[in-house]
DNA sequence: TACTATTAGTAGCTATAGCTACAAATCCTG
DNA sequence: CAGGATTTGTAGCTATAGCTACTAATAGTA
């Protein structure tokens, strides 16, 4: 914690925060959107289909959801299926609407497709409700 | 690696890519990019002036050093200030434009100024070759 | 010069997130 | 229902990045 009170009296540069070691919230948030979409489409969530969508291994996969459940995201029971509490829901709707925001935000300002699907994924995660509604602002203006 | 196969037969949804992963790769961009910016500031890079920057400990700080001494992107000696490798050098111009890039379009989209600042700190790290080509182009546009 | 304060390094701990190898449970099919 | 295939779980390893407590080096000053 301590705060680090931010010194190199910056002139007209950086002064560099936490931009780190909310690491952790990615993830959740990440795995949590991932469980939902997989619900909507497959009617179902498990483990190892989450982990080919993630891109690791099952054991990763089930490592994580194992934090996700101590902190009252998820819902896990040996060998069924992962399910999530009222809390993961709302933190995967949050999820999904901001990449929503920031995906069409980037297709309006002409970033190609795939790219665009790329880079929101990583951005979704570092944008302030201020940034939210400018990028909403702005989508609405740069597609009429 | 296994890259994934992304299956989970996405209708119109996700395909959830390696958006993480490369952790280690922002923390020798956020590194390098403060290291520049303490040297151009303070004429001299300190760990400790940098740890504080960073807000981490000195300890924290020292270790990173380590690895990106051992990845060739910074010189230490022990006791000695940090110096940037050429190869630190160029990463850290190519971090700091990103990083212009974004804020300054930020900036023009009408997010407040330190809310921008701290939204570009986690941007700039995702953000594509086509993203930041569309980024320069609507700041441009927006500013005149 | 000697002593203190600052700065840096070391030891050793934690949590997150990646892996392989193996064991156990469940499911499907003949 | 038996047996193989698939799915989960467990053990135990790695690297990154966070910490405190302590030690060592350097710098600054009386």
């Amino acid at each position: 914690m301590t705060h680090a009170t931010r010194q190199t009296n910056s002139s007209n540069h950086e002064s560099y925060h936490k931009t780190k070691r909310d690491h952790a919230l990615e993830t959740a948030e990440d795995y949590v959107e991932a469980i939902a979409d997989q619900i909507e489409q497959l009617g179902i969530c498990r483990v190892t289909s989450l982990a080919r969508t993630m891109g690791v291994s099952h054991v990763t996969t089930s490592r994580i959801l194992r934090r996700l459940t101590n902190e009252g995201l998820v819902e896990t029971l040996p060998y069924q299926p992962v399910r999530l509490t009222p809390a993961g829901e709302q933190l995967a709707q949050h999820a999904r609407e901001r990449h929503r925001i920031v995906l069409e935000f980037l297709r309006a300002l002409g970033v190609p497709g795939e790219t665009a699907q790329r880079d929101a994924e990583g951005i979704e995660h570092h944008c302030s409700k201020a940034t939210l509604k400018a990028m909403e602002r702005h989508t609405r203006n740069l597609s009429q």
